[in-house]
DNA sequence: TATTGTTATACTCTATAACTATA
DNA sequence: TATAGTTATAGAGTATAACAATA
């Protein structure tokens, strides 16, 4: 028999329980995205980089060439918000936006020496953020959840 | 010998590679993240809930009686972006502002029936959308994967 | 006609300062 | 003096419509 709680008046709440929302795997996700996301801010902070900004820099390093609308496409991002993205790029001369001979509409997004060396130093310190929130795991477990999420990210278009 | 490609001028790009994202786990997260958070979207707009909102409601259910700032605690969100998410929810009758005696300052959220009959139908609902989801997957590699997403929350805090 | 990059705009989400009423 | 809830506001991030130049 356990002791019967008032139903007018619900007893004080002395520590919140989340317990039907801890059986779901995206509450766990959206939470440890929430530390890496914080984490990662801070990681790129020192070098003038947010987010977006990081992930166009190293497409557009390893892509050399590639046009807005390629890269928009890439970064699940629409045209219209990649524009400001790529103007602080090119702002801080870590990119440049060149002509294409071959069609006069299209710009090819070409990273300067400058952009391939703040890059390099960026991916440098990225992992050494990963590795600090991943520390004490092992390769075959990251290994594995890799191949969930690479599994959620398709089943997605799938349906 | 790989043939030489010009330096001035870079290759038209036929397909982007996502090499150097794809060599970090928060990237391989964000892009799962996202399709989650597409699904659970579209599966919760039939209750006209959003994913703060359905949040705000499960807790308030499991948690009758806590204060506004218990519930911002618990979801990690500032108290003025809360009062909104209460509003909401207050408005459409789901959850109830009860003056509490002991303490005149704070409001104990406590939900209606109405309110716990939509969460049960909005639970059900998000156990659906992530079985869709997680669809292959056995159980074992789901725990693993719940057990680095609790490490990389924890990991986050203490630094 | 369709596409590339752009502008303007709006809507959501989130963060901060300051207020009120209580404690 | 500190806390609970609120208001106002500003900053990101994201989405859509419409335009000029070009294909």
């Amino acid at each position: 028999m356990t002791k019967p709680t008032p139903q007018s008046a619900p007893p004080v709440v002395t520590r919140v329980s989340d317990a039907t929302l801890r059986g779901f795997v995206g509450y766990h996700m959206k939470r440890a995205f929430n530390v890496i996301q914080a984490d990662l801010a801070a990681t790129l902070k020192p070098y003038g980089l947010r987010m977006v900004t990081y992930s166009a820099l190293v497409l557009i390093v390893d892509n050399p060439g590639l046009r807005q609308s390629q890269l928009a496409d890439a970064m699940d991002v629409e045209r219209p918000n990649l524009v400001v993205i790529i103007d602080e790029l090119e702002r801080r001369e870590l990119i440049l936006r060149e002509k294409v001979p071959t069609d006069r509409r299209a710009y090819a997004l070409v990273p300067t020496l400058a952009g391939r060396q703040l890059c390099a130093r960026a991916v440098a310190a990225v992992k050494g953020h990963e590795a600090r929130l991943l520390r004490g795991l092992n390769a075959p477990d990251i290994a594995r959840v890799l191949a969930v999420l690479k599994q959620i990210e398709t089943t997605g278009s799938e349906e």
